[in-house]
DNA sequence: CGTGTTCTTGAAGCCGTTCAATGAAAGTGG
DNA sequence: CCACTTTCATTGAACGGCTTCAAGAACACG
């Protein structure tokens, strides 16, 4: 039986689809920007543009095929663009179309009946949203930035399953794992303290990109600070307090859109993993 | 292609496992206990020991056969008897055993390395409990209070997946519900205020009982005060206060091992939900 | 009935929120 | 490329709620 061991699926989680999954370098920024920071910022901003501004495209099942099945299922997909804070879908309604990112960040998230809005989840390139068996979603998704996303109609997906048992077996382990991940979001909220909170969030956001393309110091951050603290439970202000006292311990180095790790293991130790 | 559409499975979430699932009148207590309460207090409480006080016994695969796949998926397993605090399994072994909860409530939880506990969830009567495909367990699980569960061989688990493709989908479709139960969760856990977070707590507990009983005013709850701290992400003693103030307010009322709804509309505005 | 555990409740202090203002970055149109 | 506007991030001050510490009450067990 094969399990599709070469590729992942994630209703919404932190794994790639492929893992021929890889990095390109691009958007570079101007290093004239941040002039409150001081030298060591610029001297991080400049490595940054040089080679560490990572914009991640991992291999879409739209692209790449590396197996008779996986071209198959391609066929069903069409690439879309979206702009920044465009829907892909909202809670309640029919879920007749499932996503795979392929390239940005989505933001999957509720809203409470006071309006307050709880992100439950980023999705990462390579993860699926909407996936069955749900006939409704059980939240909203947009996009946190410029994202492009593959797309496959629900009934399509449904068929190419029911003719395909393995493949199912492929989607359930996808989320299962995207059990495990939620519970390890779980685990972030009931921290009590918002340090920790922040801490364990940037870490967690370091292994989720590992995964995508190579490990690198510098964790992109595309979602507002805003995000974050819909994601963590933390007001904004706590969000940017706790940053910025982290990086004037000299723990991480703030950088547009993202942060860049300067103490891992003292990171790893307030964020109590 | 039969889904299994007359139970559901669960890893660990809020369905039953049998829409045969009953309730049976038990465990009477003294009324002359919390005599610091007042008389409507008082009279709840008799109530309760006359009628209310239900320990929950649904049908478990173990004793109830509804088809001949279950009846040969209940010949795999074998009943157990647990006392408080026994240990199901624990983070990080190896996965060699499934379990479905047949009777009371299982803690299901982590700990950070500062020693602090993270309760990610209950296992309530009907609920699996290690389920495929992590060959790991992700969390531990203990008794919350006397509890009876169905205990199932991994492998002869696996086995019987492999060989019934509908109950794979079963499981899966039980896998994917039980995400968004954690989902919910979430939500709960990104409640700035603790009010909200206990109120919609019993909501929660009040919806999974109903599933399994009959709805009632009195919403079950087996745990302690430090389990629902620590599932909530908030210290004993504000738990504490906050049920002491929804009973002040009429909102909800104390009872043993339980509360009993008085304003259920009251108790989801604080909610949010 | 006595002991140990759990739950409740009070007081003090800290931490995160709220409100508000400033500063930086991004988008827009000339 | 620059001026303008809008949005976002940072930071300060004050308030409020949650935690901590601690004591007492209620309950569970033998």
């Amino acid at each position: 039986m094969c399990h599709f061991a070469q590729f992942r699926l994630f209703s919404f989680g932190s794994k790639q689809l492929c893992m021929t999954a890889h990095a390109t370098i691009s958007a570079p920024f101007p290093a004239t920007r941040y002039r409150r920071r001081g030298m060591a910022e610029a001297v991080a901003t400049r490595q940054l543009r040089d080679c560490d501004q990572c914009s991640i495209r991992p291999a879409s099942i739209c692209s790449v095929l590396t197996s008779p099945d996986l071209s198959r299922l391609e066929s069903l997909g069409r690439e879309i663009a979206l702009r920044p804070r465009a829907m892909l879908f909202s809670e309640g309604h029919p879920s007749d179309t499932i996503y795979n990112v392929t390239a940005g960040v989505a933001r999957l998230y509720r809203f409470r009946s006071d309006g307050s809005r709880q992100i439950i989840g980023f999705g990462l390139p390579g993860d699926f949203l909407g996936l069955p068996p749900a006939d409704r979603y059980g939240f909203s998704a947009d996009a946190a930035e410029r994202m492009t996303a593959c797309r496959f109609s629900r009934s399509a997906f449904l068929r190419f399953m029911d003719c395909h048992p393995d493949f199912m077996w492929s989607v359930y382990t996808a989320t299962a794992r995207n059990l495990e991940t939620t519970q390890s979001q779980i685990m972030l909220l009931g921290e009590l303290d918002a340090q920790a909170k922040v801490a364990a969030f940037l870490i967690d956001m370091r292994v989720r990109w590992a995964r995508i393309a190579a490990a690198s110091a510098t964790v992109p951050l595309p979602m507002g600070r805003q995000d974050i603290g819909d994601f963590l439970g933390l007001s904004i202000a706590t969000v940017s307090r706790n940053l910025t006292r982290l990086a004037r311990e000299r723990t991480i180095l703030i950088v547009p859109k993202g942060i860049r790790l300067l103490d891992l293991s003292r990171l790893q130790r307030i964020a109590k993993t």
